[in-house]
DNA sequence: AGGCAATTCATACAAACGTTTGAATGAACA
DNA sequence: TGTTCATTCAAACGTTTGTATGAATTGCCT
């Protein structure tokens, strides 16, 4: 692996400190919270001076919001790419909402940041809210498609859309929470396919025209 | 106002300011999160004096679970209520969610702290998860009777009430930020009900029976 | 009126916080 | 070999943090 390829030139040195940086504040930010987050924290678990994190970022916010931007990039591709698929309306939501819970469960980190906006200020980071506003957009247009031809009742498509994003967002966040509270005798990886198949299921059947296709 | 019915006997002196700390912190950890809200800041906002924290509830940790614990009580009555009013099991699992919709909306500290909870630590505070429990269970009990009689689909009673719960907490999260990054021009308790209602028919079209009842 | 227990208050404390500083270190280039 | 520039480092800065302390104040009972 490793090969020098597209994205993975050979750090450059004082390069790698800032991407140790990155990913262990990627990893404490997310666990506990800006606030809870100290700087020593960060430097000390990657190995890092202390004045490291205002060297490469400017600051601690400056440092969260690069990880802001790094963790919420793939999720945007995610979307795209389920979305382009070919298939039905209704078959491509239901793989947008099955690979966002595989990505979002896989990855805790990203919902977990971006609840934490969510529920920590009035309106979340710029980057958040452009990311939230695009998804939102892609499934209205997917769902107004469904209609138009019939596969989708009726309804707000808006609503319908964040009610879509509310399932993968919010299920990624309890998966674990749920499998200790109730007892849940499973391997993780697996709840969290079925959860993903459920998820998918749950918005196909909100969503479907009441007696299938015209 | 006031009448001095049942839970309002006349505050003793220093249960005013223990009561001015409760709300006051309530909106302040709602909003900040614990590590975000600093003690001074809580006794400033409530006009008590610094120590008054300690004095009363032993330390910050101790008013927070305080908080908490406040916060949490309506909520189990709200699902209890509405579960147990008459009907088939998809019509009350349609109020049940338009009333937490309703509720949380109307009251977003508490969906915000639980929230705070189940992305900050690996498991929440034993208060959010013993009414995760309980209203997971009864979700499922209301599941599993409609399954019996074929008007709710077949299907993994747990999973479904897990996102029979994860539509009015997400949902009333992102309503405010939601208006704004949308451009919704409306008045806010106005789409909140019009959420609400939104969400409750998105359950019950997501777990009825296809064809209707048998 | 006097004494008592509960509460409030101003102040102090050590610890932890984010950031700054100026010297030490290293590799790259001439 | 000598110079330069980016990076790392230990130490210190002033603030803010949660909590502790002991003296003032309050309302109540005899």
């Amino acid at each position: 692996m490793a090969a020098p390829g597209v994205g993975s030139r050979p750090p450059s040195p004082g390069e790698a400190t800032r991407d140790a940086l990155l990913d262990t504040a990627a990893v404490l930010f997310s666990e506990r919270g800006f606030d809870g987050t100290s700087v020593r924290a960060i430097t000390e678990a990657a190995g890092a001076n202390l004045a490291a994190v205002t060297y490469h970022f400017g600051s601690k916010e400056g440092l969260y919001e690069a990880v802001l931007r790094e963790l919420l990039r793939p999720m945007r591709s995610v979307i795209a790419q389920a979305i382009r698929m070919r298939g039905t309306p209704l078959s491509r939501i239901g793989r947008v909402v099955r690979s966002m819970v595989v990505h979002m469960g896989q990855n805790p980190g990203n919902p977990r940041l971006m609840l934490q906006q969510l529920t920590g200020s009035p309106l979340p980071h710029p980057a958040v809210q452009s990311l939230m506003k695009s998804n939102l957009q892609r499934l209205q247009a997917l769902i107004e498609e469904g209609q138009a031809d019939g596969s989708i009742r009726p309804g707000d498509s808006l609503l319908m859309a964040v009610s879509l994003l509310s399932q993968p967002a919010h299920m990624s966040i309890v998966l674990r929470p749920v499998q200790s509270i109730m007892d849940v005798d499973e391997d993780e990886s697996q709840f969290l396919a079925r959860m993903a198949d459920h998820a998918a299921e749950f918005a196909v059947r909100a969503l479907e025209a009441p007696g299938g296709a015209p």
